[in-house]
DNA sequence: GCGACAG
DNA sequence: ATCTTGTCGC
């Protein structure tokens, strides 16, 4: 599968206009008490997705299967929330971290604000790297603006913007605690869990 | 046409 | 993301 310009492209961007549209955007109330983190390693065309909480219980659940899907900027969650979400099975966080943007996406619906409003819970996007929008400072904070509006905070290398069910603040609060555990943890182990892989 | 472009 | 050697700095 190596679409490049095809219809698909434009009717999954109508997809994400819809979802755009479903974001809300307002203050996560209350101190969320299970927090996850979400990411997915490769080897070649397998892909594992692993998710790591924090909470009462903290738990790791990990989904192994075929990626079909290629990356194509800005349509990400074709290629890792299938996984993701296999991962998360019946699970309902409080809040969770997804390793790719929110609304700092081309057309509002990054990664995050599609596990986001599919699953109906709070989702933040941590980015390592710039989708969209350029970086201004104001008050001492770094702001990702786009078209006039700002839709996330850079603090360090990383990118935070909110998914759906959080506000900017909420963001902004996160992003002051530094690199997320649950986030480096399911990053580490998806990719221990990738090495294992073709052997065990 | 050219440059940019999450993971 | 993944591949992949050496090198710079704390």
């Amino acid at each position: 599968m190596k679409l490049e310009q095809d219809y698909l492209v434009n009717f999954l961007y109508l997809v994400q206009n819809v979802i755009a549209r479903q974001v809300n955007l307002a203050k996560l109330e209350g101190e969320p008490r299970e927090i996850c983190g979400v990411d997915v390693a490769y080897k070649g065309e397998v892909g594992v997705a692993v998710v790591v909480c924090d909470g009462e219980n903290q738990l790791v659940k990990k989904a192994t299967g075929r990626v079909g899907f290629p990356y194509i900027p800005g349509l990400l969650f074709m290629r890792e929330a299938p996984l993701m979400i296999r991962a998360l099975q019946d699970l309902k966080p409080d809040l969770l971290l997804v390793d790719g943007h929110g609304i700092a996406h081309p057309r509002r619906s990054g990664i995050a604000t599609v596990l986001g409003v599919l699953l109906n819970i709070p989702t933040i996007g941590v980015a390592k790297s710039r989708l969209v929008g350029e970086v201004i400072e104001e008050n001492g904070i770094n702001y990702v603006v786009l078209n006039g509006e700002k839709v996330g905070v850079k603090v360090g290398k990383y990118y935070y913007s909110p998914g759906n069910l959080v506000s900017l603040d909420d963001v902004i609060n996160l992003s002051r605690m530094g690199y997320p555990r649950v986030l480096r943890e399911a990053d580490r182990l998806s990719k221990v869990y990738r090495n294992d892989l073709k052997l065990s």
